[in-house]
DNA sequence: CGCCTTATTGACTTTAGTCAAGGTAAGTGG
DNA sequence: CCACTTACCTTGACTAAAGTCAATAAGGCG
């Protein structure tokens, strides 16, 4: 069991996790880049951090580099130009942020709590890539783990219960491994309603009354706006099973 | 190595397209790969063709290959357990699709009219990445940006009006080229209004009643189910802007 | 030609969105 | 440290819009 101390330190080498898309055994993400790797990464990108609120990579802007995180949640966002905004995934540890398209970002990724992460400029890890193929294969494998996850997001948001939509979402912070400390049974929400609601394609409303209408039912816990907790792990498990597909 | 110039007729070649996440000049999807690199590729597959209706991979099969779609159209759909489908994409020529994880497909796809095809098997597929990093970074291309279509599903999908969502899915089959034979007015609908509804996480009757108001209106004319003509492109070209988000 | 699938249309219901108000938590500055 | 201020969350009443159920019409295919 890790110390408090150390727990409290990000990781400090890169890392990436992903389902494979071939050779998979546990069916879990597992972490693809061995040590050598990690270490070869490591001299091409920067430590970085971000305190909540901040912004990352800026919509639209020249795009000259990726981050991996190491630490903490982000969202990424769309914002259309009458103003409202699309939250296209959240982001965790492991993950990479920062696709863009044509030289520009095509999302706003901001930091929803202090984040840790390596920045990698594009220049650089292109080079790396070209001359490594086998860390390259590790990057199309992230990717196509990333383009299944936008499609779950997908099936969730062609969900036409609110109800429905919130369970799956809460089960997505579940298995992404976003819970309190020593506690798997309180999920966190680093995120705000608001959130919440453009990711799941919902007013704030909605999101309010079906997450309180779940622990009317005893199902959820909801004692502050931060975290829900699993009051009834069975039925909880059982609403996911039948909304999940797949 | 070299090919006689009619060659392209007799014997089409893999392509790929996408728009490049840097070096971006026209904002247009480009061919990724070069004469040579269609031509390596094309030592690994086989051509293949599969008739309207057909199944191409199977959804929990063992993934053993993908293809890249030289012309058809073709859905990907997911089944839950309680039997609806939900249509992840539909894809086009220079696309690829058999996306797979831990070895089994996660979407079965479907040809949704004849299909010219090229088959790569994966074990073939990886070991030429691996050794030709220059392809690989096309394929890591192509899957960056099937990842920002589907997040553009994502955004098509989180919308509340059934128009709009029609509007955007019809924008969609305009940029794809999805079109009738010298007439860039008329869109073709190879998928049945089934499809369209699972795409755009709408029911039938809806999609129905929305193409009709298009028409009503005279945006559109929609004189059989398997295309519509945009009567008034202008103010078919306003409700794309008005929806289109970024 | 007739059967079966697909598409459209209508009447009604359900559900989430909208508008409005009240409550709670968090952060600020005296 | 506490009152104040603000942003966030929740709740209620009402509305709008898509879903559902049912019937009809149009296509496609043997």
């Amino acid at each position: 069991m890790d110390s408090p101390a150390s727990s409290a330190y990000a990781r400090p080498l890169p890392s990436i996790s992903a389902i494979p898309f071939r050779h998979g055994r546990s069916g879990m993400a597992v972490p693809l880049l061995a040590e050598a790797e990690q270490e070869r990464l490591a001299t091409i990108g920067t430590r970085v951090h971000f305190s909540a609120g901040s912004v990352i990579h800026h919509q639209g802007d020249e795009a000259d580099c990726i981050h991996n995180l190491l630490s903490g949640v982000v969202k990424s966002c769309a914002v259309s130009y009458d103003g409202s905004e699309r939250v296209t995934a959240f982001h965790f540890a492991t993950d990479l942020i920062g696709l863009a398209e044509n030289d520009v970002y095509v999302d706003t990724t901001v930091a929803l709590e202090p984040v840790d992460a390596f920045r990698l400029p594009l220049a650089a890890l292109e080079a790396l890539l070209m001359r490594d193929a086998e860390m390259e294969m590790h990057f199309l494998c992230k990717v196509c783990h990333e383009l299944r996850e936008e499609q779950r997001h997908a099936i969730l948001l062609a969900r036409r219960s609110a109800r429905t939509k919130i369970v799956l979402f809460l089960h997505l912070l579940q298995t992404r491994g976003c819970l309190e400390r020593g506690n798997d049974a309180e999920i966190r929400l680093p995120m705000k309603r608001r959130d919440i609601a453009n990711y799941t394609g919902l007013t704030v409303e909605t999101v309010s009354r079906a997450l309180q209408g779940l622990k009317a039912e005893g199902i959820l816990g909801v004692e502050n706006p931060h975290s829900v907790s699993i009051a009834d792990p069975a039925r909880f498990a059982q609403l996911v099973r039948a909304t999940a597909n797949s």
